[in-house]
DNA sequence: CGCCAGCTTGAACGAGGTCAACGGGAGTGG
DNA sequence: CCACTCCCGTTGACCTCGTTCAAGCTGGCG
């Protein structure tokens, strides 16, 4: 894996004093890019602190579970967005082009590891800033881009388990996933009520009725969940269940 | 498929001022849900247009392709989102709890069918007045809201793709994706310079590279496509590769 | 020229799908 | 109360699509 070039300044054109003022008015990608949005007070202000990178193939801009340091919009080039399990099975949950915004509002870790398909020229933006881009917005609006980002790591985790993950990976992460719901709902995550069918979880996990059926019998015999009465599932090994998703 | 209840006004406590005045301050989720985020005045004001709303398990709150006509808190019971193929394939995309928001924003229409669960109630949020609470953010919020629909809608696509269709629908699917990706950044869209490797779009679409190589050379084979020369795929027949992708 | 990475093709295998049968619990009607 | 049905879950037997393993092929690059 190779290592990213350093950040340099953002490339100023001397001729001009419009654009020495506002590099922003310039940029290819700004008609396609979310800094359409923004004012021209606003891109002055940005293109101050903003950084102009270059990856070339295979070159990483940053991995899973980095802290997020940033924003980058696309100018020229493509990346992909991948996660890996830890034996090294991968998923591509997305690709990006030209005047593509790479990092969802306010995470605090990345969640997937972008990488590029060939020489590609990024603008980078520092997360402060962006951030205070949006920071007008009410309380609400910021709520929804949290949720949104949370959408949208949990999409991609969906990714990795439907593209990568075995049947009994499968069944195993979702059975910790409604764990995890039940606790936050102040439920008891160890006894998990579980409302759907078996059709419902098969079409969820991308698996047909009959193997999750058998699949939850495995688990079953294996002593990692129990299932005492209906809709209720017991977690009974729930280090052994974790071992069970993979990762 | 059942119909779903008819709208009712929202249940008033008539016994205390305070609680006819703002019955969302008695809402059991209000924790839970985006409604922390709003003031006391704005849930004054929201209260007096949501309205209340039970299903029965089986009941459908709406069908994808629906209008979009507001947004819907979960106060209690569990629904399931999902999209359908047209031969009936079915890929649940999310289930949703007690507290959650189903609906992103600013979206016309849904992408995804709602059904319940089991009993369930709803608060219903009409799509104006959702989006007047958000109005007051500036341009860029509204474009990153936009940016997340965006997201959330082609990730439920993806988990579609990667749950239920075969490989053949899948490199069919992609293609027309990238093509369509092309003409939105003006180039095109019948020849498609395709950046990443072999092995990437197997990692994106669940498939080994064998198999993407495999189902290249039946396209190909069949005339639907041609690889005039390197990362370059010319699609000949649109309708062809359109009924490849399935839906 | 030789090496290596990426792509293709073939052959055998296997995880999960398909098809079929059965059992149990809930609802319904006699 | 029982008989019947229906739906859901489970289990078994078989099959298929995509994977795995292996071998060549091609083009770029030192």
């Amino acid at each position: 894996m190779k290592t990213v070039s350093p950040l340099l300044p953002q490339a100023q054109d001397a001729s001009g004093s419009l654009e020495v003022a506002n590099p922003c008015a310039a940029c290819a990608v700004r008609p396609l890019a979310v800094c359409s949005s923004l004012t021209n007070a606003e891109l002055v202000d940005l293109s101050k602190v903003s950084r102009h990178r270059t990856l070339q193939a295979g070159d990483s801009l940053f991995f899973e579970g980095d802290e997020a340091d940033g924003y980058h919009i696309i100018q020229s080039g493509a990346v992909k967005l991948y996660k890996l399990l830890e034996d090294g099975r991968r998923q591509i949950v997305g690709f990006m082009f030209k005047g593509d915004l790479v990092g969802q509002a306010y995470q605090e870790h990345h969640n997937f590891t972008v990488e590029a398909l060939g020489p590609t020229e990024l603008c980078h933006l520092p997360k402060e800033k962006f951030e205070l881009l949006i920071a007008d917005s009410g309380p609400f609006s910021r709520r929804l881009l949290t949720l949104a980002s949370a959408g949208a790591a949990a999409a991609e985790n969906q990714m990795l388990l439907l593209g990568r993950k075995s049947a009994l990976e499968r069944l195993a992460s979702f059975l910790l996933w409604l764990s995890d719901r039940a606790r936050e709902r102040g439920e008891d995550p160890a006894r998990i009520d579980v409302p759907m069918s078996r059709t419902d979880m098969g079409d969820y996990l991308g698996l047909t009725v009959e193997t999750v059926s058998r699949t939850v019998t495995k688990l079953k015999k294996a002593g990692t969940i129990a299932l005492p009465d209906r809709p209720i599932i017991e977690i009974t090994d729930l280090p052994g269940l974790t071992a069970a998703a993979g990762a």
